[in-house]
DNA sequence: GTGAAAGCGCTAACAT
DNA sequence: ATGTTAGCGCTTTCAC
């Protein structure tokens, strides 16, 4: 167990030629004669030798290595979009500096900061305002968003979210529901005003109004403990959209429990199309929003902009909805 | 935009001091004279120095990453693994290097061996046999794996397998069960196979045998996949055993299908307990791993071993039988 | 407490 | 086709 390896030097000795030669043989930089490369070949065998990335990169500049940073790893929404993102990056030869932030606003900076001096590029999912992110321009290294910025040119990923729940609206409105509520998640602003104005505006074409909630976490235990208030509270609806699967799915368990029968009682629906609802009872009724795509799209753009061909729109998915069982035609 | 950043002899320059004194400031390595730090405050802050971390890592030959190598993020019990080892990460001021291999086995081998030259240590978590695992040692770099290595001196992190389906085996006989079946996955043959003999030993003190089956796959849709297989074949189970909480919820929802009344007409329990199991209809019957706990500690013993108080040991979680609707008494 | 100088392992001109 | 050389940005003796 020898702890130091050996060095491009070392190869150069053994196999009697000079260091750039052995470079350029690592690096596949040319053509070499066949006795030196028989040479070369054998040393670096016989040495074990293995190009030192770090040496490589400071000069180079570049690391091959991409920073995500996510809000949290647990939603099953951001698992699909690392999913996404390392398949592409793999194809390409890069691999994932991952960084959880765990919903933690203050953290992102600093760790954004950090990380984006180890990578050539990073891919952002945030929950800072567009008016404080500034400070990312400054990065000086390409960058995608994980959401339009309204304000600042970087290209970024995502989903129409007013059409989400547009879509879902008319959906609930087409089985006869008109007491509608939307549980949401405010810490999210931009998504989730978005997301009440969608269904808002499709209420309002049928001359009807949102009751809205807050769920105060993205989670299902967030969406079990809204459950209650939503629906013992003085406006019973009919129909909830919710943020996000994982609330959907919390309400609905909580919603059982406490006597009522699904979608029957009410009708819930989700969006993310998260894996799992499928095999809730009842299936949950979602919008997807295409996560793996999304994961895929903006490593690709990544890529893209390090080859040297940058893209600075937003790309946007379009949402798909999916009819379970957790929506019904109003009892 | 201006493209390259300051380095430490701006610093030094604009500061009007040597640039071993600037980077001994960096890295609060002792203390100055009043003057000198107020100036190299100032340059610092004026020049918007960041000092890179690369050039550092080659020097000291740490850089503050940790590789982890997963099979499938999408599987929760890995998403799982990675939230806990990254909080612990994060905590210590590492950053993950995430490698998700995808349950391709080819890939694992190369991926690993360039990860460890770009990391301080690795926690790996491979299909490889045993046997073929010998080269992890020429890595050269701390290592923790997620599961027991019978023949390598590497420290490691797991569940006692034997235990969980000795659990759910004795929970089935407990409800009256005698017909009882046991769906694995083979690509994985340690713990398969481990868990299949603990099923075994708890059939056989009962005087039982256990039928075996494979679903060729960790997931929900090989679940699917293998219900009618198992289900509707000569020998129709009244209970069955699943590798995995997500193959059991795939099963149990091709089961629905198939017309058959859950638990009623059979028992189903998966292993992991995942988020989702409680979500589904009946609720998973299932044994919790502690797979979050599991990530955490895989990377506290790393980073103790980078601290240099190493640990040889595997350290071994205690399963936890966690019973729901999805196994009832045998009609 | 501060500075000069020697590299870490490698690549990138620029010779030859 | 191969070699020489000058660094990349930083840490680290070892003087002063």
């Amino acid at each position: 167990m020898k702890k130091n390896s050996p060095t491009i030097r070392d190869v150069a000795a053994a196999a009697g030629v000079s260091v750039a030669t052995v470079s350029k043989y690592i690096n596949g930089a040319q053509r070499f004669s066949a006795p030196v490369e028989a040479k070369l070949k054998v040393a670096i065998e016989a040495l074990g030798y293995r190009s030192n990335p770090l040496a490589r990169s400071m000069i180079t500049g570049r690391t091959r290595t991409i920073g995500l940073t996510i809000l949290d790893i647990s939603n099953p929404h951001f698992t699909n979009v690392v999913k996404g993102a390392n398949r592409v990056a793999l194809r390409h030869d890069y691999t994932l500096l991952l960084v959880d932030t765990d919903e933690n606003q203050a953290r992102e900076r600093p760790l954004i900061e950090a990380l984006a001096q180890r990578v050539d590029g990073l891919i952002v999912s945030s929950r800072m305002p567009d008016e404080e992110t500034h400070w990312m321009l400054d990065l000086n290294k390409p960058l995608v968003l994980l959401r339009r910025s309204e304000t600042l040119p970087i290209p970024s990923v995502g989903i129409d979210n007013r059409l989400t729940t547009y879509m879902l609206a008319r959906h609930l409105l087409n089985l006869g529901h008109r007491q509608i509520a939307y549980l949401g998640f405010g810490q999210a602003p931009r998504i989730n005003d978005e997301r009440i104005r969608g269904a808002r505006e499709c209420l309002e074409e049928a001359g009807l109004t949102l009751d809205v909630y807050d769920a105060h976490a993205p989670t299902s235990h967030a969406g079990e403990h809204a459950c209650s208030r939503v629906m013992l509270g003085p406006r019973r609806p009919q129909a909830v959209i919710c943020y996000n699967d994982l609330i959907a799915l919390g309400f609905m368990k909580e919603a059982a429990s406490l006597g009522l029968k699904l979608p029957q009682d009410v009708s819930v629906t989700g969006i993310d199309n998260v894996p799992y609802g499928e095999f809730a009872s009842p299936a949950l009724t979602t919008v997807d929003i295409q996560s793996e795509k999304m994961g895929e799209l903006a490593m690709q753009k990544l890529i893209d902009a390090l080859a040297g061909h940058p893209d600075t729109e937003h790309s946007m998915f379009e949402p798909r909805l999916i009819v379970r069982e957790s929506t019904a035609a109003c009892g």
